[in-house]
DNA sequence: CATTTTATGCGTGTTTTTTACGCTAAAATA
DNA sequence: TATTTTAGCGTAAAAAACACGCATAAAATG
């Protein structure tokens, strides 16, 4: 029995810049679909993991080496892909854009930030992708502190803050937001301050990512 | 560019009966860990959804049709297969035992449902994806009302109380569970009793998923 | 340099949800 | 018929979620 089902992956990854959330795409060089926006990805080669594979095409393709990845879903339509019978598995990603320069290389001729309310049409099924993973992310910020791979390691409350109601799409309350975060005590408050323009300067916070561990371990969840 | 990367899919199905949770292993046929348990699965075909071909090999090796199926993570290391590079998109499955007559063929020698406390050695990575299912099946419980596909059509109270005592593994106050299922407002209760063995009949009730999908869709959100 | 503007940060009362637990009802059993 | 067993209803206390007031600090404005 010999298939000739080809296996590869791509990776919907999310960055956070001035109040918006961001997807990175590439143009893609080569048919099919050339010219137009795709997920970066690409083949699985015959002894690379899963992992490596959607680490390297993205290294490859955008430039990006990534904080934090979790796989999303396998998508294996039939005929998903013109050329022949392609089953992907995509993945889920998030980084601080702030970190890393992007660059098109490989198959890839142009890479950009799209923010998630003004995409370009996309190549294959990568519009589903896209869609199941923005409903990932905006799940899984509600019970996993995921939120904290999207802003710089130290940030003013504001930030978080911000951020919460950009990806739930609703206002929160900011005194109870900072309230029920605080007593969650896996942040840790700086001696730092920053002024960004006018008002009073916000003082820094960092994520406490070993205490959160500890504490999920002991049964406290995380639950905005 | 040319892969030879085999596709496969397994099947962790799970059932309830007679307060434990089990699931349904199939005995090894063929090389290799021949004469060794694993879940059920097999070859995806050229051209064939992943889904189908689940249930295809579901219903070839073990004689079930599925109730309940969705995806649950694609395991992808490079040596999971002593034979070659073989990936494998493992489902997760939710049947009424009583629905069903299973028997072994093609690939199985044999079927049976086990004890998901009282389980064999299992073949390939197989310990590893049913791990992942069960933690998915304990933690989908919380949130989405998929218990009732373990369950009769028509349910006594105490059945489903039961099945989230022992999924859950705690004890939980029997008066609160009621009442909060009861005002969820997705059970129908029926103008029909059972009485087995001692102590006062019991109403049955039904689970209304119609009902249940409308108020998803308005927001109201299962929750235990 | 006083005043306005902008944003931080602490507190308090109210409503809603969760939790704990007492008690009655109906059938089998001894 | 008394006892045991499982079903089913109700009520009060505790905890969490929600709504909102207001003092404070620094920068911008005139």
């Amino acid at each position: 029995m010999q298939q000739s089902i080809q296996l590869s992956v791509d990776a919907v990854v999310f960055g956070y810049e001035a109040g918006s959330i961001s997807v990175l795409l590439i143009k893609r060089k080569y048919e099919p679909f050339k010219g137009e926006w795709a997920i970066p990805g690409g083949f699985v080669l015959e002894n690379e993991s899963l992992e490596s594979a959607v680490e390297r095409e993205l290294k490859e393709e955008t430039g990006i080496t990534i904080d934090y990845l979790e796989q999303l879903y396998t998508f294996g339509n039939p005929n998903r892909d013109p050329r022949s019978r392609v089953v992907s598995v995509a993945y889920f990603g998030l980084v601080k854009p702030s970190a890393f320069k992007i660059f098109a290389s490989t198959d890839a001729e142009e890479v950009q930030w799209f923010h998630i309310d003004e995409l370009p049409k996309l190549s294959f099924d990568h519009e589903e992708i896209l869609k199941k993973a923005i409903a990932r992310l905006q799940a899984k910020i509600t019970y996993e502190p995921i939120g904290f791979e999207l802003l710089d390691t130290k940030f003013p409350f504001s930030d978080l803050e911000k951020l919460y109601t950009t990806l739930l799409g609703r206002a929160i309350d900011r005194r109870n937001f900072r309230k029920k975060i605080l007593s969650l005590n896996i942040l840790d408050q700086l001696d730092e301050k920053v002024s960004k323009g006018s008002g009073r300067p916000a003082n820094l916070f960092k994520f406490n990512k070993k205490r959160y561990f500890k504490l999920k371990e002991e049964g406290i969840i995380f639950d905005i």
